[in-house]
DNA sequence: CCTCCTAGAATTGCATACAAAAGTATAATT
DNA sequence: AATTATACTTTTGTATGCAATTCTAGGAGG
């Protein structure tokens, strides 16, 4: 009875985290859109529970910051409106710069090697013009540097963030430059965090930010207007 | 009927609001320490409500970071020790930087001299030796600095985080000497929010809570170890 | 004396029932 | 015709009940 140790245990997953993940993916994915209201009954018929669950799961969203409870109105999808867009990402900067550093400081050569493999993956997705599987490996890499310095509670609230920001992917339809420009900045923050460059890490990282911030502002309002 | 415009309106709160609370109040205060059971039957009782209410607060407490779901087995308030204390302190150190550099660009005179004012009051306690009334202001300014940077993602990120902080505070047993340091730092930082000095604001609050960590880590495990 | 097993109690997870609030549509009044 | 009133429907907020799981105590067997 030892060589079952890798046999994967039945989890019961209790149904409110299952409710709550189903909903997270709705909102992220875009099939929820911003405004939507939460019909209790529609929900509960579609994922097959009860009410008690599944509004576990609206309160856990809100805190989140992906839903907004409405007092005896029930709960909507929270918009995702420029300001906070920007808001986010600047907040973002701030923590992925601090990764950046510890990540230098904490990470295993074979960590930066896996950060290495899927920046391969991502430049592959790149050359062959794949937006949304670059965005995929893109999202990736960063959540690992971040996973890589050793700092859960940096790590969990910086996973909170993004996955606000995830709703926003798929407007963030960037120009040919930019896309290259942001490979390029990869290349570079990949080198540095090699090379152990604390300093150099925390620059491009902060950088790179701010790019994204400035690139996403300015696909957004047309976004909007049209 | 017009003259009626501040008549404090009769808000009916959600009770799940109510207990969420509640319940934060009673694990920041410590009245509920780490690793105690929260037995839903006792609570109810003690709040006077349903265990619906009770459990949607629990929820939101958990992704909160202050109490932690076992399945089947109920919740309990999660532990503070000594890694995620710094680790968070370590978190808010970048977002108070950035909060800073925010605030110099951002925030009008009046606010700057709100904050002024708070840390006259805050010398006022230090003077008189009352470390509890000191912490307060202490939080009270670099709550409004965040706020004053007018991204309101950082400050709900910050005030989350701080929230977990507050449950530290009453170890944070500091030195006389780590205690007048702390205040100067405080001088300087105002002298450099009110010149408008960006780099130098986020250096010194970068360093302030860097010495904030420091000190707090050199308290901790005596009081462990007690 | 210790370990393992097994009822019973306690507690949690989820569903459902009931009450209160908000929304909606129709009728009545001006 | 527009507006208010009012009955009705829908939806949310909370309490409670039932089933499943975990905990606990006591006893049988080693």
């Amino acid at each position: 009875m030892d060589n079952l140790q890798d046999v994967t245990p039945i989890i019961r997953r209790p149904l409110h985290e299952e409710a709550t993940d189903r909903l997270r993916d709705l909102i992220v994915q875009g099939r929820l859109v911003a405004g939507a209201r939460l019909n209790e009954r529609l929900l509960t018929a579609q994922l097959g529970l009860s009410r008690t669950p599944l509004r576990e799961a609206f309160k856990v969203l809100a805190t989140e910051g992906l839903v907004e409870l409405l007092p005896n109105r029930g709960a909507i999808v929270s918009q995702l409106d420029p300001v906070r867009l920007s808001e986010t990402l600047a907040v973002m900067g701030a923590l992925d710069a601090l990764a950046g550093e510890l990540a230098c400081v904490h990470a295993t050569d074979a960590q930066i090697n896996e950060i290495r493999a899927l920046h391969y993956e991502m430049l592959a997705y790149h050359a062959r013009g794949d937006l949304a599987g670059y965005f995929k490996f893109n999202q990736a890499i960063h959540l690992k540097i971040v996973k890589y310095a050793g700092n859960a509670v940096l790590y969990n609230t910086y996973r909170q963030l993004n996955g606000a920001m995830q709703r926003a992917r798929y407007m963030a339809n960037l120009s040919k430059e930019r896309w290259d420009a942001a490979v390029h900045e990869h290349e570079e923050i990949l080198a540095a965090l090699s090379a152990r460059d604390v300093k150099r890490v925390r620059a491009l990282l902060s950088d790179h930010l701010a790019h994204k911030l400035s690139s996403a502002l300015a696909a957004l309002p047309a976004r909007q207007a049209a």
